[in-house]
DNA sequence: GTCTATATTACGATAGAC
DNA sequence: GTCTATCGTAATATAGAC
């Protein structure tokens, strides 16, 4: 189905190389000079696959949307108890994080200059309320300690699992930390730091 | 000793106008024609008051890096158990984000383009790796659960934390929502988010 | 599908008047 | 200390040959 080795590029294989350009020096700070040297193809080439940069990012930005809004239609995110919906979707957003890390990493740091960024944003929020709403349900059954408020508790578990796109980096081989990496995050989330539990 | 309302600018003072801008549409993205919209004067009054757009960033990123270093010297962090000085530190490190919010915003989504950002970037890994040694100590009293990497729970930690930076925003009044945000974030870290302890 | 050449605009920074 | 005018460069994007 797939060639083997392909010498030319599509609009996702050219995606593959701005996404990792983008992520290394910042959206606006990547010009289709940039891109061109890291393709191996001239500026001229980059507008016969794709309008622009604009576009560029706008497929980057979708991809990792489809990813987080997939989690929440997965049977694991919708029935249960709400606690463990919670967990569900935050290991699963850990893995997703992992799985397309370039995408998540540039839909994370979009500011909202153009369009397509504003429109990255509003998805983004939309998914962050998505899964507050878990969280409230999850406080209601009583399963969530009621000494701190739950919009507050919702960021900082959320700003903890984003900030893997600040440092994880997949091992060489493939091999699999991805595990460890999920139960650490759903081990200090749930139970904290601390020893005694 | 102020002067209650100046009319002019001085480097500090265009410093706050630049660093709000820079926070709005990233670094890259904010030019010089919309750095003097901002301020009200023209984009060559600007060059009077500083060498250029680096300038700014430098000092910006330079203020916070200060704030985070001058935590490492307080008291808190240099005596007692391991566990109560990294609890200071966190502490002090969410007073300080929140205290200089715009500047530390800045400095956390620096890419590393010029040699100004490497040279922040280089900064910062230096107090992660403080930070991370505290917590290995305080690992070594046996204070923190050994079931996980003490590596990747730093990294979690203070990605929670610095994930600060993308919700927080002060109260219109000034009113005392610093606390609460800092005990949440403390209660979190250390015992977690489920109820039971 | 890729190239060279170029149009056009935007950018950072400077010159020099007031 | 601020301005208008402008320089030189680098940006996005297009034209048209191969």
């Amino acid at each position: 189905m797939t060639t083997a080795r392909r010498d030319t590029y599509t609009p996702e294989t050219l995606l593959s190389v701005a996404v990792q350009v983008f992520n290394e020096r910042g959206y606006d700070g990547t010009s289709m000079e940039h891109l061109s040297k890291a393709a191996g193809i001239s500026k001229s080439s980059i507008y016969h696959h794709v309008t622009g940069k604009e576009e560029l990012l706008r497929r980057a930005v979708s991809r990792a949307l489809d990813g987080l809004f997939g989690i929440l239609d997965e049977p694991g995110a919708n029935r249960g108890r709400a606690i463990e919906r919670v967990e569900h979707v935050t290991r699963r957003t850990v893995a997703v994080l992992m799985d397309e890390l370039p995408y998540v990493t540039l839909l994370l740091r979009v500011r909202g200059n153009t369009r397509t960024e504003r429109w990255a944003l509003e998805r983004r929020r939309e998914f962050d309320h998505r899964v507050a709403d878990l969280l409230k349900a999850a406080a209601a059954d009583g399963d969530l300690r009621t000494d701190v408020d739950i919009r507050l508790a919702t960021r900082l578990l959320f700003g903890m699992v984003n900030s893997l796109v600040e440092w994880y980096r997949p091992l060489p081989g493939g091999a699999g930390d991805r595990e460890q990496v999920v139960d650490t995050v759903v081990r200090l989330a749930f139970d904290g730091l601390r020893t005694g539990h």
